[in-house]
DNA sequence: AAAAATATGTTGAATTTTCAACAAAACGGA
DNA sequence: TCCGTTTTGTTGAAAATTCAACATATTTTT
């Protein structure tokens, strides 16, 4: 565990908690730590929900597919974030999303249950810990309105200078990375990939941006 | 406040709270009630969020605007359920959705902090507010996740199915009412009014569906 | 009960997206 | 460096959605 305590104390579930409370509070938990190569799946869909995620390096997809064999990237998950935690607290029978490792990731996982239970041993972080997943999962709801807010957009070109403002405003540059590439990006704005490509050529011959590979940059 | 009891028993956020704690503390953390006519609106687009609503009669919708005069309706809120506690939390500047009554509405305000922070009486039932905050927004990220399971479908057909699907598992039965109507429906599953109906059409002559106004069923 | 207002259904044309196929560019390993 | 692989860009045809306009049905008001 010591290897991650850096990227452990910036996980906003362990907000407030002392580091050596946090070292005896994951082993009393049982904490486990598992590594996964490129585009392993971390879990399945369908899958029944008990353990929260943390991604603790390397980093992680929440997608889903449906009939048509369309992919949709829900988000991306970078390390200190927590995926599945609303799943894992409701037992949900039946994971209703896949979670990919996007590159070489190191995960630790929790029991949903052994947070929000008090453990005999009584750690007092227990309230702690309720708090910071409330305030979590309070930022995860304002996540998926932004998702919503981008995916409602009708054009590709919409949801394209929707998705480039928000993560312009995250950056606090107008320029920026983004975490997807173009086949992703698709996959993430709902939309075909050919004609995200094509709206990318003409948003860059109508000067509205710059772009190379994953680094965009909006101009004025 | 004695005209909502019922009502407020039913509330997540007052899971486990005895009847006369509730009265004691909706006194002392200041809650406000209010009265909304059909269609006026609750909170604005831009509004400073700070407050968490309680819908305790009638119902709302959770609306947001693009600049091209789309509306999208995120959610409905029917009696005893929250809206905008996500951002009352995080004190948003700026709320990027509006509340709208769906009918004649009495809605409850509760202060966020005064919810997430202990009061000088020191009412005992704080940390089970938190505790019931946490798993409402829990819930709440559950039904984003079906949400945009919907809308992420490419067809307007695929939209309508998964939607339909989702509310007659809900109510158990193949035939169920919707809380919204054609131009409702189609503003929520991100869809064209009239392409809609001729889908609906459609489907009933195929026999997928049988339907009246709000009125659906499922058939085989 | 009639009239007005609102909601739903229908149609064809315009626009956009999707699909399939391929060209060009970038990347990674031998 | 060269070769094979993957990613990105480009194109035209097919499919779907949107838009506008109007017909029909339903609800509400007077």
């Amino acid at each position: 565990m010591k290897k991650f305590e850096k990227i452990l104390k910036e996980c906003p579930l362990f907000d407030g908690i002392e580091d050596e409370e946090l070292e005896r509070m994951l082993v009393c938990r049982g904490a486990t730590v598992k590594s996964y190569p490129k585009k392993s799946t971390v879990f399945f869909e369908g899958d029944k929900a008990h353990l929260i995620g943390i991604v603790l390096s390397g980093s992680a997809q929440i997608i889903q597919f449906d009939y048509n064999g369309n992919k949709n990237i829900i988000s991306t998950v970078m390390p200190s974030e927590l995926f599945c935690e609303a799943f894992a607290l409701f037992h949900t029978e039946s994971l209703p999303v896949a979670v990919v490792a996007s590159e070489n990731s190191d995960i630790m996982f929790l029991e949903a249950d052994s947070v929000t239970t008090t453990c005999s041993n009584n750690c007092g972080f227990h309230q702690r810990l309720i708090y910071n997943l409330m305030r979590n999962l309070a930022g995860k709801t304002i996540d998926y309105h932004n998702k919503i807010g981008i995916t409602s957009k009708r054009t590709t070109r919409d949801k394209l200078l929707e998705y480039l403002t928000i993560e312009s405003k995250k950056a606090g540059k107008r320029s920026f990375d983004i975490p997807f590439d173009r086949q992703e990006l698709a996959d993430y704005l709902e939309v075909d990939r050919s004609g995200l490509s094509m709206e990318i050529s003409k948003m860059r011959q109508e000067g509205i941006l710059e772009s190379r590979k994953n680094h965009f940059k909006l101009l004025g």
